[in-house]
DNA sequence: CAACATCATGGAAACGTTTCCAGAAAAGGG
DNA sequence: CCCTTTTCTGGAAACGTTTCCATGATGTTG
């Protein structure tokens, strides 16, 4: 009934515990036969060595913590997937929570990671505070992931890994304006959060960077709920029933924005293109489907995973890992209507 | 740089340990003045109570394993959330592995997961072999989710918590047979595998039991990579051009049913009616909208976890918890078409 | 005020490992 | 055959907690 330790398999082979340890944990030198003898007790009770007692022993639990805001987001998936993947080659296992993006939760859990006493932390911050930083101070390797948190620790630079979501942005606005948009919309995150948003700034930069002026009338702000993006969507669309184009910053936003073409009668892409951010699943299986920039979610979380795990050369000022972004070109995006297109339909 | 121990904070108070622990650990009665003192100490010094120690001491680690075959997947998604859900209610932390439906890869993870000597396990079995039954003999709550290993352990039965696949197909059968369908294709799981696909038979089931031949030739099996279910689908659905439905089993097949629709050119619903099991987010994105046999995949991590962390009574032969489907109807299925409506097409 | 119950506290023994150290056995060299 | 080197092995001390037990200090009751 209850598990089998070092001691009863030293018993049982006749041996001293020392070398029942020395087995299982492969270093110093076992004689052959020995050796035998105890694997074939260790067989015979079943035995695991207990991973907390050797943590106690060697200060090193083998399990690194991962931080995301919603195990149920595709990107998040994602990345979850790709620290997984890492973790499984480094032998090490992962501890995951969800911080439902809400500071408190977030906080809670990297309370919880340090009493585990993890090896490495993985985190995508909520943006709002910052619970993480105290690992740093602990010697415990801290890794952000999709975004920094507004606020900074003091002292050493914490290593990132980010999608490039500007360059992801401009590729974005650059294929749109390309076709003739003139009059582009945007989805982006809420305004009422303090950190500026990359990919608002981003749109900003592309569109006068290529000669179009930009309206603060076009960009509309959600929160990362179905339900707010819808609304965003719509109020943006209605508003202004010029636009000839809508950019979403995210898969939520992109969603709202074909049900809402899709409301409002709006063929896409003959008088409505849209792009969004985040090439996920249904993308390629919506009609049309739709043009996206992909994050290499999965490969940023293997990255990531290697940062916090290997607990890499604490570098100086280098500054975060950027993964590139890729435009998927598809359907859903086409030449700009003239008024008069617009006006038949 | 290294995390203060409880002797730290017991010299720093000035008070012996047991009482330090007595303050963190809740149990036992401690002055008011001390109390505080040792809290003042345990800030200053930035304690955190080792997970391991008390571990070691307790036998009990507060961490539940669950293994999953993709975290990728939006139904294990949803799993995983539910479990999440759970374990924070519970003060549980939860370590997270993925499968990837690999037998091998499912046996290293029950190995760790025996030797991080977790308080429950939760695991979505690949359904060849039964690594997890080992956990029984040891008195570690073990839950199956989304189904049971094929070769069962052979004493006491192992709790499992399910949705009613069958009767979510039942629904779905008895929902296209009521539009007068007649001819209806099944893409599910794969043959060679072992264990009898429980959604097959139901699906056989229902149709005879609604007094519709069942065809061998109707049912293509797919295994759950995006490819072989399109290659599946577009098996049937040229083989059998006469299928007025299409039920698939999950949403990869679901997908392709739809891709490969659209790739022969048949209308759907007017010359092919689509449904399928798992209501993910696309379902509703699609055009037309698809109908879907929804499993509260939340609901039912949320339970196994209940299950799992509670170390609930250990039950004699009451069955598997059965969590209810539903059929949720969109747009993607019509009236059978007649022959001649076909043909006109 | 004596006798006793209650409360707050510290010492010390576990829990299951790893690893240092020292001793024993085996192997090799003259 | 003895001495040195190497290889193998076991004892014991950590690692950071919890918890039993004993002790001293209070408070209560007759």
């Amino acid at each position: 009934m209850v598990a089998a330790t070092i001691k009863d398999v030293a018993a049982a082979a006749g041996v001293g515990i020392a070398t029942v340890s020395r087995v299982f944990s492969g270093t110093g030198a076992v004689g052959a036969a020995t050796r035998e003898r105890v694997l074939a007790a260790a067989r015979d009770l079943d035995y695991h060595p207990s991973a907390v007692g050797r943590s106690l022993k060697t200060r090193r639990t083998g399990g690194v913590g991962l931080a995301v805001p919603d195990v149920t987001d595709p990107f998040c998936a994602d990345v979850v997937a790709g620290v997984l993947d890492c973790a499984r080659t480094l032998g090490q296992h992962v501890l995951l929570d969800a911080t439902l993006g809400d500071p408190a939760r977030e906080a809670e859990i990297a309370d919880r990671f340090a009493e585990q006493r993890v090896d490495g932390v993985i985190a995508v911050p909520s943006g709002i505070g910052d619970p993480w930083s105290g690992f740093v101070r602990t010697g415990v390797p801290l890794v952000y992931v999709g975004r920094v948190p507004s606020c900074r620790d003091g002292g050493g630079t914490v290593p990132a890994v980010l999608a490039d979501d500007a360059a992801g942005i401009r590729s974005a606005v650059e294929y749109l304006v390309g076709l003739g948009h003139r009059r582009v919309g945007f989805l982006g995150a809420p305004a009422p959060g303090t950190p500026p948003d990359v990919r608002e700034d981003a749109f900003r930069a592309a569109l006068s960077a290529l000669g179009v002026p930009v309206d603060d009338d076009l960009v509309a702000r959600a929160r990362p709920t179905r339900d707010s993006a819808y609304a965003a969507a719509a109020g943006l669309l209605q508003r202004r029933s010029d636009l000839t184009a809508v950019l979403a910053s995210g898969h939520l936003p992109g969603e709202a924005a074909v049900l809402v073409a899709r409301e409002l009668d709006l063929r896409v892409p003959a008088d409505l293109s849209i792009a969004m951010v985040d090439d996920i699943a249904w993308a390629e299986l919506a009609d049309p489907p739709l043009t996206a920039v992909n994050r290499p979610a999965r490969d940023i979380g293997h990255r990531a995973c290697e940062l916090a795990a290997r607990g890499t050369v604490r570098r100086g000022p280098s500054g975060p890992v950027l993964l590139p972004t890729e435009l998927i070109v598809r359907g859903s995006c086409g030449p700009a209507p003239s008024r008069r297109d617009r006006a038949r339909h």
